[in-house]
This record gives C-alpha cells, sequence and structure tokens, in this order.
DNA sequence: GGGGAGGGTATCAAATATGATAACAAAGTC
DNA sequence: GACTTTGTTATCATATTTGATACCCTCCCC
C-alpha cells in the first residue's frame, strides 16, 4: 500500500512563496502584528513617535510590528505597546473547534 | 501652600497587605492567571498533567499561574497553555476611558 | 505516624526577547 | 541629484523568561 506522503506534501507546498503567504496571512501572529500597525495609525504615530512614548527605538518598534519576524513577544510588551496608542489588551479564551483540535494535535505529533 | 502628597500617600497605602491583595486582585495580571487556572480545571487536569502535554515540568505551570509571580510570559507560552487545554487565544485591543487615560499616564511620568 | 497527591517556591543553566546602534531602501520634496 | 521621512534589517550586549531539579507545605487516606 503506497500512501500519498501528506506531511510532504504539505511541506513542499508550504515552500511555494504565494502559498506560504496566504498561510502566515491567516495564521494568529500574522493577524495580532496587523492590528499593532493598526492600533498606531488610528494614533497618528509615525514608528518614532511610537518609540518615543515607549522610550526605546524606532527599530524594536519595527520588529515588534514585523510579519517575518519570528518572535514571540512578551505579554508585557503588547500591554505596553497598546496602553501607549490608547488602547488596552484584552484576552479571551476561545475553546477549539473540532477542526482546530485535529490541526493542533498534527502539529504537536508531527 | 501644602498640597497633599498623594504619590507619598498612595505608596504608603499600598504596603498595606489587605490594600495590595486587592489592588492585584484587580490587576490584569491577575486576571490572567485566575483565567489560565480556571482552563485547566475545565480540562479536568492536574498541574502535573498540563505540564506532562506541555512537554515541561509542574513547576512551570505552577509559575505561570502563580499570582505572585512577577513575571511577564510570553505570549506563544499563554498560547501554548491555552492549546494544550483546548482553547485559543484571542486578543483584543480596547480604547481607553477617560479614567484609564489618566491612570496611565500617571503610571508612566511617575 | 507514614505515604501519596496536588500545589508552591528557590535556584541555576539555557533559551529567547529587548535595547541600542548602524546601515539600507523606498517614496516624496526641494 | 541631494535631502528628509518612514520603515526594515542585522548585530551585539543586556535583560528576562523558561526548563529542570530539588525541596517544602497542606490535605487526605491508610
Amino acid at each position: 500500500m503506497e500512501r500519498p506522503d501528506l506531511k510532504g506534501f504539505r511541506k513542499k507546498t508550504l515552500e511555494r512563496p504565494d502559498v506560504r503567504e496566504e498561510y502566515e496571512r491567516l495564521s494568529p501572529a500574522y493577524e495580532l502584528r496587523r492590528k499593532l500597525v493598526a492600533l498606531r495609525q488610528s494614533a497618528g504615530l509615525t514608528q518614532e513617535q511610537a518609540a518615543e512614548k515607549l522610550n526605546t527605538k524606532k527599530s524594536n518598534i519595527s520588529r515588534l510590528e514585523s510579519v517575518n519576524s519570528s518572535i514571540s513577544p512578551k505579554l508585557s510588551t503588547i500591554t505596553d505597546y497598546a496602553q501607549a496608542m490608547g488602547y488596552r489588551v484584552q484576552i479571551e479564551f476561545v475553546p477549539l473547534t473540532a477542526r482546530e483540535r485535529k490541526r493542533a494535535s498534527a502539529q504537536t505529533e508531527g
């Protein structure tokens, strides 16, 4: 029995730039960073102005907002940023759907 | 004109254990950690069982859930934990009220 | 009293995020 | 073309979190 190599297929497929882009567009991290940018823009600030408010440098703001960044920021970094933009952070926990649970275990086990 | 030393008053007041406890009960960090515990309990897991799912040790779970802890966890730590409990994390940004903005700048300015 | 379960705390090494600096690119202005 | 503004990326030192181990406490059961 030759089974189709699903993992290999997924891996190969994710190497295609267009597919990866679409994939990341749906990722939670991507979503978060898009929101961060929106927050700053709603406050009418440049990265440099935001950096001033946060007593840091614009390069660090860029990194935080960067989609490609592979970092997972501290929660306090996000809340500080949001507060400087005039917002507060609210964290919700929503039950996983059956589909999401499947995807999650695939990640963990695979 | 002798002005009442509000900052000093606040500082002194926060030294009272009962007041500090009430203060922390309202803090976002406290709220988060209480939610984390609720998540785990809703999944019917002990700290040790949760640790297994997350490939770590129970002491680390305890630290994450601990109220007194002065650490600000990484976002990925929270999302991994939530996922192991069967939840996903959703982050909301809500505009600060006038009162909250005032409190925020008081914090920042010292 | 002894033992187990569940949770908390301290400590250290290892991993990772953050701060600061510098250099670069794109777009707009003169 | 030169200059400014805005945002990105790389790099390094520093700060902080995380993982693992060990030990403690409380409650409960025998």
